[in-house]
DNA sequence: CCATCAGATGTTTACGTAAACATAACAGGC
DNA sequence: GCCTGTTATGTTTACGTAAACATCTGATGG
């Protein structure tokens, strides 16, 4: 910046102005500035503007795994988002989802230059670590239950699953069976929660629901099971990935879908539409979840206080060939 | 600092040594310069220290989109190693692969906090770039061919789609059609090459390609072209996406995979197990990638000048139920 | 017994920037 | 003609840290 200055005949502060944008600087001194800039390749140096300023421009996403498309669409309308209002985003991956790892990197984050998280992790790998976080640190949660503690963006788990239910009773069957995912997740939670409550709500008898873990293999393996069942119509698999492979596992056993089962899914993840047969499923705007969560972090740094609340992103249902009335005897 | 140094009744400079481990400090001052450092709730300001040592302990990550799994798996692969190394990875999305957004992305690197960067994008999207980075700033890119100018990290695209249709050749295929990347890309680029390379080495005819742009939407489109197609037998799918659309089309019109067609597809997703039938596929070791652009950036950094060369990560065949002999009249 | 040296700690300084304050030049009003 | 206010620019200072250098203490060996 000296070497500008000097170069330009003026004092650092100028160029400090015009590099800034600052308004009271002549046009004439300005482009000289400019110039001189340009000359030198000068570029300011965003640990000194970090250390004057006091902030870092910069927002931690803490996540464990990119592995699950959800996170993956969450981080990247994450990013999109802070890199619209001149933020970036620093990656705190956990590698396995323990207690001991989530406490690692959220004491990595501590010395990181950081303005803000965004914690996309289920909520009880998170009780224990709430106080090593530096105070002034705004935290937004995305997918989890936090609301008393924390700002909570998530999609709209219960509403998404109630829609695939009442959408399977209303064409006509006797109940819905459900491919629920882990136990520990709070989303698979909310997902069977609100299945069991619309079963119940319209006075069906809810089966007991059929465990996975997310990924495909387990809903194979699930998917055997239901379809050694004549009673099984229509399953609601908690995500898309599940769904397929119950889809085929159907298939293995000569269950015809949707004639025999209709099955519908959740997240809509971009290969749905190719499934065998296509799949219907509940939609989630993850983009939306994404925005909003930098939108939150971002009113929090205009606030001294952190908030706390959750804002859920409304779901919709993608009808494809996956479901059908039942096959009446 | 000083706060924690006037506590402990010692020099700020002495903390500064507990904080950074040095080695020649009193066991009883150290535990001191701890206890007050816990007391006040220390923490070092990551801006004054990346400041005064000129470096940042942050690798910028370049991507497009982070929709395609490859770059996602690839990404999660970095941040992993560098987390490891003591390094933070920021993200630098591009939302729209053009030459201006690119432009763009590394304009905005250029005034971030970053030390060395990973470029995950095609390189025909590069070339305008070069110039206008800091030249202090060390590059590494994966997925591309750039071995001439920067240090290249890529799965073996090559060796990997030779042992597809070598393959598919050995069960008694005549020949082996494809379906291929975008033009644009340069991995789509490669397989394409290696293809029609190996076809041409065992003195087959290489049918014209069909093109896809990755989505399994694509490979459904193209599907329903070889489907008509009655002396298509062997299909080698650009990646698993257009694979599981090339299927869906397939089994619409009536042509049993293996029986009549015989699919191999390209990166081994997860979910590729779980197809209709499992897709057999090229494996990809993505967390190999990103370990080894760590790597090569890290290694640079040790150095003054940059490096240039290609590193190939090799890739495996998986056999699963989608490749056969084919059925002879 | 003193020179020498190693270990432990303190003092000074600089990293690059921008806020706060200071200065200079000039225009307009009385 | 002088005071006032505005605009453009310069000077000083502090942000929090760590390298370089300085100092102090006590031990060792000739």
């Amino acid at each position: 910046m000296a070497d500008v200055a000097r170069l330009a005949g003026v004092s650092s502060q100028t160029v400090s102005r015009v590099s800034n944008g600052y308004a009271g600087v002549n046009e004439e001194t300005r482009q000289q500035v400019l110039a001189a800039m340009r000359e030198l390749g000068y570029r300011p140096n965003s640990a000194a503007r970090a250390l004057k300023r006091g902030e870092f421009r910069t927002i931690g996403v803490i996540t464990f795994g990119l592995s699950t498309t959800g996170n993956v669409r969450t981080l990247e309308a994450i990013a999109t988002s802070a890199a619209h209002e001149g933020y970036a985003v620093t990656l705190l991956p956990v590698a396995v989802p323990t207690q001991d790892e989530v406490r690692g990197a959220f004491s990595r984050l501590g010395e990181l230059a950081v303005d803000a998280v965004i914690v996309i992790l289920e909520v009880h790998l998170l009780d224990a670590m709430t106080l090593s976080l530096p105070p002034h640190i705004k935290v937004v949660v995305a997918d989890s239950d936090a609301g008393d503690r924390y700002t909570v963006v998530d999609t709209d788990q219960a509403g998404g699953s109630r829609d695939a239910v009442r959408y399977l009773l209303d064409l006509g069957h006797d109940t819905v069976w459900h491919l629920a995912g882990p136990e520990e997740s709070f989303a698979a939670q909310r997902r069977a929660d609100a299945w069991r409550a619309e079963l119940t709500g319209a006075g069906r008898a809810a089966p007991p629901p059929v465990r996975g873990d997310w990924s495909a293999e387990s809903g194979y393996r699930a998917g055997l099971e239901l379809a050694a069942r004549p009673d099984c119509t229509a399953v609601f698999a908690a995500n898309d990935q599940m769904a397929l492979g119950l889809l085929r596992a159907l298939h293995e056993r000569g269950r015809h879908v949707p004639g025999d089962v209709s099955v519908i899914g959740f997240d809509d993840i971009p290969e749905a539409g190719s499934f065998l047969p296509p799949l219907t499923t509940v939609h989630q705007d993850f983009a939306e979840v994404g925005r909003r969560c930098v939108e939150g972090v971002l009113r929090q740094m205009g606030q001294d206080a952190p908030e706390h609340g959750t804002t859920l992103v409304p779901t919709r249902l993608v009808v494809r060939d996956s479901t059908a009335g039942p096959r009446r005897p």
